[in-house]
RNA sequence: GGCGGUAUCGUCUAGGGGCUAGGACGCCAGAUUCUCAAUCUGGAAACCCGGGUUCGAUUCCCGGUACCGCUACCA
């Protein structure tokens, strides 16, 4: 058997959305298990539709995701010299024929069959033209036609499906080239295929209807088709087809939105697939080693947010330090909280401080947001932390002392900051829960937040000690508000 | 409408002629804790319906229903 050859062929008429994805994502998966390669191909021949820029922006999705391409990207509105060579073959052997109907015929004639209840497929009324006929009307526009059997059925193997059938006499005489000599999908992809050696199509399922039409094409040249594997789509949480009334179309949306690609890749790989046991952390490695497009499921997945999260979540906390840090420094630069020291002599630093967040963080926006305070002395007393914390009118008191015994500690580590909260507790005969939840306001604005010695370590004095007493005046007003 | 396909907790899924139908997300309760997250324990939650086949069907077959796809000189 030859070797792999798969291929991701969008075409440049929106974005990356979540179900291409995953459909370039099991390509990419079975063509590096397989040793194979994968191709990259543009399928823009629909030129009222195709958008140029739409190219960039799949490409810039894939790229998120990592899904690199061996070969490509080839666009088809460059490769129209193949596809007329294989109409003409087509021709010449009698497959196809050319229509001289023009699409506002056919739209009259379609809407008439429909009025009638009658279920329309073309007509075939150029299909017994003869070679005089045709000849006679040399140099008018026409299209060419597929020639389908009258009667019989095609059968073929779907590697998901498995063995699928259907009756000539349901396949209409498809167009293979329009009247301006650009091709049609069907087409565009046999020759493309067959031009690029594709020995696997792994597609979406609403692509099986068209895969008959495709195979008499592969029959008619006497090309051996590929393996085809076509896997279920992807719905939206209300169970229709993914649109922009799900919110993110693309996905650079779910990067914008603080996704990691380790952790979507990971997501995405488990909607239509699964390893056949209860694994389902997996990284890209166990992705590649395990993936089978046997166990590839039949029935459509909808996309369920909540749990793209959790493998977000997942991964933030588990994922080697090094591999957060430039996502969190990416995040930052967006916000415009980003500070040239933390790549430099602050390093180490901002490694601490993202290690210490991380297990609390389900996105990375929760970096610039929630995390707010450790990256900038400018943030606000979260409302519901107020209330929760701040409420008792001891506090002002409380914290101004507290503020006086950390000014006092000598060496600024973890252990040496607790003796001093305690310390300060003990003294003033209150709960120490009382100064840590009310501290942990001051310090970062929040009711949830690391662990409060950990903070205020990674803080430092400094900014403990000034905070602290940001809070103590501020504490009136807070509190008559609340 | 025609043709094709699919049907297991709300969601992603495992499973398969006999199982207390398993796991994960989410949800609820408890434990733990300086908050929360994490963690641990426990809980609620599913085989679409009807016929067959069979000693026995959630599993196999047929029908219905629902949903999805295709039904373009779109891809």
């Amino acid at each position: 058997m030859a070797a792999v050859r798969v291929r991701f062929a969008p075409s440049p008429t929106g974005y990356l959305h979540v179900g291409g994805a995953r459909t370039a994502l099991f390509n990419w998966l079975f063509a590096r298990q397989q040793g194979g390669v994968y191709v990259l191909r543009i399928e823009d021949t629909d030129i009222d539709r195709s958008r140029p820029e739409l190219v960039e922006a799949v490409i810039e999705g894939l790229r998120w995701l990592g899904l690199d391409w061996d070969e490509g990207p080839y666009f088809q509105s460059q490769r129209l010299a193949s596809y007329h060579a294989l109409a003409d073959r087509l021709l010449q052997a009698g497959h196809a024929y050319r229509c001289f109907c023009t699409p506002e015929e056919l739209d009259e004639r379609r809407q008439a069959a429909e009025k009638t209840g009658k279920p329309w497929k073309y007509d075939g009324r150029c299909r017994k033209l003869s070679t005089e006929e045709v000849a006679a009307r040399q140099g008018q526009p026409h299209a060419v036609r597929f020639r389908v059997p009258e009667t019989g059925a095609i059968t073929f193997d779907d590697v998901v499906y498995g063995q699928l059938s259907v009756n000539y006499d349901e396949i209409e005489d498809f167009v293979l080239l329009r009247s301006d000599r650009l091709p049609t999908y069907h087409l565009g992809v046999v020759a493309d295929d067959i031009d690029m050696r594709i020995t696997h199509v792994i597609r979406g399922a609403d692509h099986i209807s068209n895969t008959p039409k495709q195979i008499l094409i592969y029959e008619a040249v006497g090309v051996e088709p590929p393996v085809f594997a076509h896997v279920p789509l992807i719905l939206g949480s209300d169970r229709t087809r993914l649109s922009k009334r799900h919110g993110a179309t693309s996905v650079t949306a779910y990067r914008d939105d603080g996704f990691l690609p380790e952790a979507f890749r990971n997501f995405l790989a488990l909607l239509g697939w699964s390893p056949g046991d209860d694994t389902e952390l997996m990284r890209t490695e166990e992705l590649i080693r395990r993936f089978s497009l046997a166990n590839v499921s039949r029935t459509n997945a909808s996309f369920d947010r909540a749990k793209l999260e959790w493998f977000n979540a997942e991964y933030l906390r588990s994922e080697p330090l090094e591999k957060i840090l430039p996502h969190v420094e990416n995040e930052l630069r967006r916000s415009g909280l980003w500070q040239e020291a933390w790549c430099g002599a602050d390093k180490e630093w901002f490694a601490r401080v993202v290690d210490l967040l991380r297990p609390r963080a389900r996105l990375l926006t929760d970096f610039s947001t929630w995390a707010r305070s450790f990256f900038s002395d400018e943030f606000d007393y979260d409302a519901a932390a107020v209330r929760k914390f701040l409420k008792d009118e001891r506090l002002g008191e409380l914290l101004a002392q507290l503020r006086e015994a950390l000014a006092g500690v000598q060496n600024w580590t973890h252990d040496e900051i607790e003796k001093a909260v305690r310390g300060a507790a003990e003294r003033t005969d209150v709960k120490a829960g009382l100064l840590i939840n009310a501290s942990r306001v001051a310090l970062t604005g929040q009711a949830v937040a690391p662990p409060l010695f950990a903070t205020m370590e990674v803080l430092g004095r400094e900014k403990v000690v000034t905070r602290l007493q940001r809070l103590v005046d501020s504490l009136p007003s807070l509190q008559t508000r609340a």
